[in-house]
DNA sequence: TAGAAGACTTGTATTTAACAGC
DNA sequence: GCTGTTAAATACAAGTCTTCTA
């Protein structure tokens, strides 16, 4: 669990950071009235999951080719070929890996006869199957208001039946309530099994958990669930699992439940406890640094990086999952120690794939206790050496911590000012946590586009001014309350011209500042909505300017009980 | 008690809806 | 009203941490 705090005090944002992970605090008596037993509902109703529509066949006329034959595939293995040719113009089909694990699949669930023709895919031509999709979903795009409209309604329809359930008898929004279709899997990054076969899900995989008593879903037509049960220590609705790591999927309820926004609430009321050991916490493991057990001191050293960087713990992972690495699994190869760079002493150089596969870049200076430990701790071993060998996420007291305090302030802000600044603190936070993103695709052309725009408005600025002077100077010269009402007309409309150019500058230095950093994972998951909410309401930001429909709902909680002199 | 299985949160990519500018 | 951009919503993979089981 990673855990952030956001303060802002009196004109001025600051984010103070806690990550750390929960079994060291769960074991103390923290608490708040959380019931011991485990219950997380008392009854629980719902219609079941529902399911993607059925494959459709393609039109005769559309034709696989092998070989530069044309060629009749069944209905199973021509569904799975549809798979691969919709994603023809993406990357993953050019990476081998992607096409062996999917020609694998694909030709085990082939017939024999077809197994027996289609023996590469390099001689597959699936061009017009590619064809076909584009030019349904460009016949999509083309449909008529009335036609989307009725999509829209029939939508919104299986929303109505399938997005909600009842759980301790309030009606509440399930978060995913489809269950996932089939096609290709995607992993990120080097992922040794991308392109395999995800395959259909059916009745009878799924688990329905609901409340004794209460209306069991009916199962499609002539299917029957894999199984009923009335487990009121779980949260999900439904569950299966997935073929591609045989790790199960759950069916749960929206962020914007009651069950979730409690959880979401205790969280921060942890973080909150934390706080108050925070200092402790560094005495012990800077201590630690020095103990004589090597356990000890490559734990101080990892909770210090995890305190400092905000590293993720990095549990052990499975093999056939892609290569990354958290602060528990870094290997020797991810760091370089430097005695010296760039004028710092006692600096190590970070370089290793994270979750999800996003690149960790940073050169930190340390200090020198730390370095020399590091040193220690690299002494013979290979550079695909565990880095703390001695130590994994589940060892005991496994208290990691992070503080971080960036201070922005300003007086006298306008409403476009204050946002900019909490938007400044929130990417300070998000900088820590490495949440980036790919620059988006239109970056330089808006940017170029607002650059525009501000140009322009300077030159009305300009105009503006003129019209000023030459209103003034009629005034001087002929005084009349048509004059002077003109000048005071003419102020107005420089003064709005002036308030427009800034706001597109704010608007500007924002989109730059933001050009590679996701500010979305942080405001979502790490800051506490409550110092939001506080610092909103005392500073008279409306919060819709802050927090869009899904964030408001997600945080009602902290919107309902939160007034202007919450203190974190 | 360690390793596997299970449950739940976090995080990025993709899809869809809303909006601005013509 | 149309079209291209941007923001919101959704999808689902990938983490973390808990609980079960041999």
């Amino acid at each position: 669990y990673h855990f952030l705090k956001l303060l802002i005090s009196q004109h001025t944002a600051t984010f103070t950071i806690i990550r750390f992970t929960l079994p060291y605090l769960s074991k103390q008596r923290w608490e708040e009235g959380k019931s011991s037993d485990g219950q997380k509902w008392t009854t629980l109703e719902h219609n079941g999951p529902l399911f993607p529509p059925e494959y459709e066949p393609l039109p005769n006329n559309v034709v696989f080719y092998y070989s530069g034959e044309a060629f009749k595939l069944g209905l199973a293995s021509e569904e799975i070929a549809t798979f691969y040719a919709k994603m023809l113009d993406h990357e993953y089909t050019t990476k081998e890996v992607f096409q062996k694990n999917f020609f694998n699949d694909w030709r085990e669930e082939m017939t024999e006869d077809e197994r027996k023709v289609i023996k590469k895919l390099s001689k597959c031509n699936f061009s017009e199957l590619h064809a076909y999709f584009v030019n349904k979903a460009e016949e999509k795009k083309n449909m008529t208001k009335e036609e989307k409209q009725a999509l829209k309604e029939d939508n919104a329809k299986l929303t109505e039946q399938y997005g909600f359930c009842f759980l301790d008898g309030h009606r509440e929004k399930i978060g995913n309530f489809r269950v996932e279709p089939p096609g290709l899997f995607r992993g990120r990054g080097e992922h040794p099994k991308m392109g395999k076969l995800k395959k259909r899900i059916q009745p009878e995989d799924i688990t329905i958990n609901c409340s004794k008593g209460s209306r069991i879903p009916g199962p499609p037509q002539g299917h029957k669930w894999r199984k009923v049960q009335h487990d009121n220590t779980v949260t999900w609705l439904a569950s299966w699992v997935e073929n591609i790591q045989g790790h199960p999927k759950y069916i749960m309820l929206n962020p914007s439940s009651k069950l979730k926004g409690e959880k979401d609430w205790q969280k921060y009321e942890t973080a909150r406890n934390l706080k108050l050991r925070v200092d402790s916490i560094r005495r012990q493991y800077q201590s630690d640094w020095s103990s004589h057990e090597m356990r000890n001191r490559q734990r101080g050293v990892a909770l210090y990086f995890i305190d400092k960087l905000a590293l993720r713990a990095g549990n052990e992972k499975e093999d056939d999952t892609a290569d990354t690495v958290g602060c528990c699994s870094l290997r020797v190869e991810h760091i370089t120690l430097h005695k010296e760079l760039d004028g710092k002493e006692w600096v190590v150089e970070f370089d290793f794939l994270g979750k999800d596969s996003i690149r960790y870049y940073n050169k930190v200076p340390v200090e020198k206790r730390v370095f020399k430990n590091l040193k220690l701790f690299m002494e013979n071993k290979d550079p695909d050496d565990d880095l703390f060998d001695r130590i994994n996420t589940s060892s005991d007291s496994s208290q990691m911590t992070v503080l971080l305090i960036t201070s922005l302030s300003a007086e006298d802000m306008t409403v476009e000012e204050k946002i900019l600044a909490y938007n400044r603190a929130n990417r300070a936070v998000a900088i820590l946590c490495n949440h980036q993103r790919a620059a988006p695709k239109t970056f330089e052309k808006s940017m170029q586009l607002l650059q525009e725009k501000i140009k322009k408005k300077k030159e009305q600025i300009e105009l503006a001014k003129r019209e000023l002077k030459e209103a003034k100077n009629a005034h001087r010269e002929r005084p009349s309350d048509k004059s002077k009402n003109l000048v005071a007309k003419k102020e107005k409309v420089l003064k709005r011209l002036q308030e427009q150019l800034k706001k597109l500058q704010l608007q500007m230095t924002d989109k730059e500042e933001n050009k590679v950093i996701a500010l979305g994972t942080s405001k979502l998951n790490y800051l506490d909505p409550r110092i939001t909410v506080a610092w909103c309401k005392k500073h008279k930001v409306p919060i819709e300017k802050i927090y869009n429909k899904t964030q408001r709902d997600k945080f009602a909680w902290a919107i309902d009980m939160t007034d202007e002199d919450f203190e974190f």
